[in-house]
Formats: structure tokens, C-alpha cells, sequence
RNA sequence: GCGCCCAUAGCUCAGCUGGAUAGAGCGUUGGCCUCCGGAGCCAAAGGUCAGAGGUUCGAAUCCUCUUGGGCGCGCCA
């Protein structure tokens, strides 16, 4: 509705324009916003304070001009200038009414946002190290990224979703040598397990698996593994990977497949139990197998922006605002972790992306400068790399900090926090805050089965909806939807209750526009709001025939708008609770 | 020391390219079902938008400085 509103005036700005009453550079899209008070109009718009300067007018005075020029609609009841300049549109009824047949005709792909020429999009998330199971801070990094995706198609964009699983380099090495200690422990070996090795419990369950599917196939000699390894722990947990290399052979990576396979999968289905799906999992290895990291720094040596120095390989990152250039390859001949990223980004252009979304956790955010000078240094446009950084979340329970520390015993993981909360119940939570701010979760909120939390508050009104039908259902009540009139709505709270029903694609405009899936939480939050008011006021069933049918329209299509909202942030809308 | 994020009601947070009288939930206080689900509704109280300057018709929003909090500054991943 608002689109078409706004297409009304920027009619009347391209009629000024040719009669030279505006510059040329006037006759753009015009601001315009839902009015604030319902004395101001349905929408107001500021395009006149902002074009007055320009066009050698006063605001009010330009804003009369506009409105002259604002061609003849049904859908506009009014419009006035008012204080400074606003330019204030009041819509006719017969505009809710056709909207709210909209909604009905669209039914689930109510809110979808026609768009022409828009970026194809990737959007990258979670990406946490396959080295163990995901907590709670990837949690949110995961409900936000996904509701951005689904925030994102919804308004037109063509959105991918993508994991970029770090399975290279020494992390992974360590890991796979972990699970082979354990497994050496298993078969009866003697060993002093390393300190900053792996220790989680599910290390033990990877060594058993390998056990029980491998028998004793890993088996070597532990006192020649051990023997006259250096005295630093890191160059001891080095060493160790590297006799396990040369000591396994081939099989070493039998063993790091299965280790990283099992965690992989762990965390993808935990993920999808929590509703976040991706398109693609995207292996760093074969970006390292395919030569696709020599590919990308020849590109960089090429434009000149490599140097050697110390025997490292170095870019002048420097150049694109980066505090010190970087090591893309070690003086041991290695590629750094940054040079497997350039390579990564150099793919997903190649790979046809025109704009590229990261979302990392905030402790990540001495990465963004670097890496966006990669991108731009490989040719591309800084503004299409977009950084979007979460902040942490602080858990609290019985008002009390929850320890994030792994030893504590204190749950830290995502899969313990869905267990605790539930599904829904997280997924709103993380919705409810926008990502740049620091986040305090309130567990026993979030767990509370009552008034308290926002979550039900949503999902009630739907339920309610549906159980009204159910009754219709059960009593044999007759509704004529098709042939119901809708100019019975008179009702504040019932024109209340369509003016929000129609905010709903604009909301999926902005909330995309932003990268803010948050403003849809707080939208179904208002929108169920004038929901349970309108539900306490006024009979459904009871009235008579003509008005029920009106309402019953009225209340189906809340019924679609909470559904859809609630499906953009990964929340289920149930019939009954 | 340098850099990034943040600061709005007692608490947790919204506030839409800067816009009209700064909003909501929780909590507090007082009300509401012979009716469709009380996980609901209505109402009240509660604010120097951290502080100080600046930009302009207009600033919670943009700029500078100060204060306070979080995080980051490896040839680690």
C-alpha cells in the first residue's frame, strides 16, 4: 500500500520536474513514512522540507505544488500540508479493504516484496570451526542469519546461505590427532594426553566409533610417539600431529574424515532443529586442493600488491586502510588462515555473487579491515563487502550471570540452551535484539510459560484465530468469505487492526533493507497487540451473520500475517497451544 | 596506546535515508469474563535520551570531545 502511495507523489515530483518547477536530480523516490499519529494521515512524507532549498521554494508552498500534481486515485481519501511542511496522505477506506483481500488472495506469499534489479546476495554465518559443538553465541549468530536470509527472499532479493567449514590447516590437525590418542587410550596404550589437545567428551565418542569400525587397524607404538617430543607445548602438540601423520599414513585421513564428518554433521542437525538451513557447505579444504589460494595471491601479485619480507609473504593492505599490511604465507612456506579468506572471497564473486554478507561474532571485528581490503584489492567494490558483526550474549538465570565457561559444567552449548527454552522460544529471543547490541538472555523469561514471555504473545493471537475457526467448524456456522462486505469494519480497533495487517510488506522492506530481521519481531509484537485488544472488544461468532462474515475475514488475514511473520524468523505458528 | 561496538523509564529493549507531543514489554498500582481460549484486555505512575559543544528550519538519530561498559589489536584459527 505504501508503495503505491509513494509512486503517487513521485508522479507528481516527475510532473514538476518537466514543468521545471524541480531539478531534474528531484525526481527521485520519495521519502515516506507511516504517520506517527493518527491525526497526521495514514503516511507522511518530509519530500518537501527536503526539495525546498533546491527548488528556490518555501516548504509549504512546494508541498501545496506537490500535492496539485498528485494524480486522482481511489486509494487516497485526502492529502493536507501540515506544520513545516509535511506532506500528510490519508487513505480511503476502500484501500484497506482492498488490502485486505490482498492478503487473502496471497495467502503464505503475503509480505513478498516485488523488486526489480536487485543484488544477488551470499550470505555467510555461523562458520564456527568443526572442532566441536555449537554454543550459544553461534546460536545467535545462526537465528539472525537465517532470519536475514528468509528477511531477505522475502523482500525480493535473491539470498543464498552458505557455511564456510574450516576444515584445513592446524586446528583440524590437532583435532584429528586427539581423537587418535583416544583411540590409542582405547586399545590399551599408555599416553599423556596434552593439555591443549581436545578434550571434550565427544572426542572419546569419535575414538570409539573408529574403534568399533577400524579395530585395531591405528594401532603403533606409543612410547616411540612420545619419545624426545620438544619441551613447549605448542611445539609438542605440533610434532605429535606430524608423527601422526607419518605414522598413520594414509589412514590419518580416515581418521581426520571421520572425526570432521561427525561434527559436521552434529552441528548441521542441530541447526536444523533449530530451523537455520543453508544452501551450501562450503569446504576450505577445497579451496586449498583446488589451488584456488595460489590462484587468488597470483591475482594479488600481479596488481602488485605482494611483497616478500623476513621470508614471509606480505599484502599491503595498507593501502586500503588496513593499520599494517598482512602475512598471506609464512616463512615456513604455509598459507595464513587470512590468504585461505582471500581465496574464499575471490570465489563467491566468481561464483556470481554481486554482494557479499559476513556475519561474525564481534570478537571478529579486527578482521573486517583487512578482509575487505582483499576484496577490494581483487577489484571488487568495497560497498558490496558488508561486514555484520554480533554481538555477545550474556545468559542470566535466577538473576544471576551464567558462567559461558566450558569447565564450569554451566550449559554453554546451543543444543543445551534448545533444550532449555525450546526452539521458539530461543529463536524469538535472539530476534528480539538487534545484533550490534549487547544481548542479555534471560533464561528463565525465555523458559516462562506465561504472560511474561513475548513469545506466546505472538503466538497466542494465532492460536486464537484458529481456534475461532474451529468453532465455526464444530457449531456449523455458515462464513461467506468471497461475498463478505468489509465496509461493515467500522470499528477503531478494527481499522486499527488493518492498518497494521498492511504494514506488513513495508516491514519486510525495511527489515531487509537494514539487514534488521528484528523489526519484524517487534512488528508481530504491536500487530498481536492490536490483535488481543480488538479480540477483547468485540464478538466474532455472536454477531450476526453479515458483520461475522466481515470480521471473520478481518481476523483470517491477521491469522496469515502472523503465520508468514513468525515463518521469517524461523518460529512455528501453532493452531493450538 | 590505537581501533570497533554500545549508553534511551526501576529492569530488558524499540525508536524506520534527521521530522511533528520519545515508545513497548516486564515490574509496580488499580480495574475487566452469564460471550469466541485470562498465555488476554483497560488504565495509572515512571524520562535532563550518559555529559558538553557543534551542524540546521528541525537532533535520541549526524560531527567533535569527555565519561562509563564490552571486544579486538600474532608469520594463531
Amino acid at each position: 500500500m505504501k508503495f503505491q502511495v509513494q509512486s503517487l507523489i513521485q508522479t507528481a515530483l516527475t510532473r514538476l520536474v518537466d514543468a521545471e518547477v524541480l531539478p531534474a536530480a528531484a525526481n527521485t523516490e520519495p521519502y515516506l513514512e507511516r504517520a506517527r499519529q493518527r491525526s497526521h494521515g495514514d503516511f507522511a512524507s518530509n519530500v518537501a522540507m527536503v526539495l525546498a532549498r533546491h527548488a528556490g521554494m518555501k516548504p509549504r508552498e512546494l508541498a501545496e505544488r506537490i500535492i496539485e500534481n498528485i494524480p486522482e486515485s481511489e486509494l487516497i481519501e485526502r492529502v493536507e500540508v501540515a506544520g513545516p511542511g509535511f506532506i500528510n496522505v490519508f487513505v480511503s477506506d476502500f484501500a484497506y479493504r482492498q488490502e485486505l483481500r490482498e492478503i487473502r488472495s496471497m495467502g503464505a506469499r503475503y509480505g513478498e516484496v516485488r523488486a526489480e534489479n536487485l543484488p544477488r546476495i551470499m550470505v555467510e554465518f555461523v562458520s564456527a570451526n568443526p572442532t566441536g559443538p555449537l554454543h550459544v553465541g553461534h546460536g545467535r549468530g545462526a537465528a539472525y542469519g537465517d532470519a536475514l536470509v528468509r528477511v531477505l527472499r522475502k523482500a525480493g532479493y535473491e539470498a543464498a546461505s552458505e557455511y564456510y567449514v574450516n576444515d584445513a590447516g592446524r586446528q583440524m590437525d590437532i583435532l584429528a590427532t586427539s581423537v587418535w590418542l583416544r583411540y590409542l587410550e582405547l586399545t590399551g596404550a599408555e599416553i599423556v594426553f596434552p593439555d591443549n589437545a581436545y578434550r571434550g567428551d565427544y572426542i572419546y565418542d569419535i575414538a570409539a566409533t573408529c574403534h568399533r569400525e577400524y579395530g585395531e587397524r591405528f594401532v603403533t607404538d606409543a612410547g616411540e610417539l612420545f619419545a624426545d617430543l620438544p619441551v613447549d607445548a605448542e611445539a609438542r602438540i605440533d610434532a605429535l600431529t606430524a608423527r601422526a601423520r607419518a605414522a598413520l599414513e594414509d589412514d590419518y585421513r580416515v581418521i581426520f574424515d571421520v572425526t570432521l564428518d561427525t561434527l559436521v554433521e552434529d552441528i548441521r542437525s542441530d541447526l536444523a532443529q533449530f530451523r537455520v538451513e543453508f544452501d551450501t557447505w562450503f569446504s576450505e579444504r577445497s579451496l586449498v586442493e583446488s589451488g584456488a589460494i595460489d590462484r587468488a595471491v597470483a591475482h594479488l601479485s600481479e596488481a602488485g600488491l605482494l611483497y616478500e619480507k623476513d621470508g614471509a609473504l606480505w599484502f599491503s593492505s595498507t593501502g586500503f586502510g588496513d593499520e599494517k599490511d598482512r602475512v598471506v604465507r609464512r616463512a615456513n612456506g604455509q598459507y595464513t588462515y587470512f590468504a585461505s579468506d582471500i581465496a574464499y572471497c575471490l570465489n563467491k564473486k566468481e561464483r556470481g555473487f554481486d554482494k557479499l554478507i559476513y556475519i561474525w561474532g564481534a570478537d571478529h571485528h579486527g578482521y573486517v579491515t583487512r578482509t575487505r581490503a582483499a576484496f577490494e584489492a581483487l577489484g571488487n567494490d568495497p560497498d558490496e563487502f558488508i561486514v555484520l558483526l554480533v554481538q555477545f550474549a550474556v545468559l542470566y538465570r535466577g538473576g544471576e550471570k551464567v558462567s559461558m565457561s566450558t569447565r564450569s559444567g554451566e550449559f554453554v552449548t546451543l543444543r543445551e540452551l534448545r533444550r532449555e527454552v525450546g526452539d521458539d522460544a530461543a529463536r524469538f529471543f535472539y530476534a528480539l535484539r538487534k545484533v550490534e547490541q549487547h544481548m542479555d538472555f534471560d533464561l528463565d523469561l525465555a523458559k516462562s510459560k506465561s504472560n511474561e514471555n513475548p513469545v506466546y504473545y505472538v503466538q497466542y493471537a494465532h492460536a486464537r484465530v484458529c481456534s475461532v475457526f474451529r468453532q465455526i467448524r464444530e457449531k456449523g456456522i455458515a462464513h461467506d468469505a468471497e461475498g463478505a462486505d468489509l465496509s461493515l469494519l467500522v470499528e477503531a480497533r478494527e481499522q486499527d487492526l488493518v492498518r497494521d495487517l498492511s504494514r506488513f510488506p513495508e516491514v519486510v522492506e525495511a527489515a531487509a533493507r537494514a539487514y534488521e530481521p528484528h523489526q519484524v519481531a517487534y512488528y508481530l509484537r504491536e500487530l498481536a497487540q492490536a490483535f488481543h485488544t480488538y479480540y477483547n472488544a468485540h464478538p466474532f461468532i455472536a454477531s450476526e451473520s453479515a458483520l461475522r462474515d466481515a470480521r471473520l475475514v478481518l481476523i483470517d488475514a491477521a491469522r496469515q500475517v502472523f503465520a508468514n511473520g513468525l515463518e521469517l524468523l524461523g518460529v512455528s505458528a501453532p493452531e493450538s497451544m
